[in-house]
DNA sequence: ATAGCCTCTCTAGCAACTAGAGGTTCAAGA
DNA sequence: TCTTGAACCTCTAGTTGCTAGAGAGGCTAT
């Protein structure tokens, strides 16, 4: 058995973060010693580490919920889990073209400054006129950061 | 002058939104009616219009903060804003990077699985089972979405 | 026994909004 | 002029995924 410590660093988990998992339901309540103090299993150890890995990958807690739930049920087909991976992939090449855009446009405002004063200023010029902009981009491109 | 609700319209900003900025500090209190309704002049369409365009390329409230300070002194020299804007690029830049690299994991996981059971899903596998991996990717990928 | 680290619970904070409650004001039609 | 209904007001709380801190108690080694 581990205490929150050691299962934090076998995780690469931060303590306070697996207390938060445990308050919003995605791990269960473990053990606990007469001191009250939490003591894990190896399998929650197994369950930590794929929480991990999914939040590396980007997947929202949410979806790792409904991951975990399929896991536990082996014997079911697994086209759910490959649609939840599809939908994160989808996002993943949503937010790549949507940072790519983001990109030439400021890789152009700062080409264009020729480093005077700020009256002078292309970045300042082109954030504050749309219309200097290449790209017809929208309130779509920052959402690229959620 | 416009109320709050045509202001909203011409900038593309929300009404709540606008409000959260004034609270925020990033718009002066405007002028009010005599019935204590938020009226505004065109100069703060045009610092609401720089704000958002500035929120589309992702900068973040506190870069626009300092840009729109920097933009009220037209006399300074750019340097600074030139790189406010080229840390923003840098920003997007590393996040594509760390995007890119998910996508190819994401990519693999989903094309490995052969679509049977849950029992021998290998997007759940791949998930259990860092070493399954082919990047060594860590922690830092999942702050994309940060 | 006591020092020093670990753990406990609880609350508040981060970004950048969004949603809702409950109440007031404004503009347009009858 | 009156009334209706949309727009406005303030305030609080929720979102996501944690992180930081306070103040109290537990555990282990000397």
């Amino acid at each position: 058995m581990l205490s929150i410590g050691k299962l934090s660093e076998a995780a690469g988990v931060k303590v306070p973060t697996i207390r938060y998992y445990e308050q919003i339901g995605l791990l269960g309540a473990p053990e606990r010693s007469a001191g009250n103090q939490r003591l894990y299993s190896s399998a929650s150890s197994d369950r930590l580490a794929f929480i991990r890995h999914a939040r590396d990958l980007g997947f929202p807690l949410d979806a790792i919920r409904d991951l975990l739930g399929m896991s536990d049920r082996p014997d079911q087909p697994c086209a759910a889990v490959d649609s939840i991976a599809k939908v994160q992939l989808a996002a993943v090449e949503g937010r790549i073209a949507r940072l790519m855009a983001l990109k030439s446009e400021l890789e152009r405002m700062i080409a264009q400054c020729a480093g005077g004063c700020v009256a002078d200023c292309r970045v300042i010029e082109c954030l504050g006129n749309h219309a200097h902009c290449a790209t017809n981009h929208g309130r779509e491109l920052a959402e690229v950061s959620k």
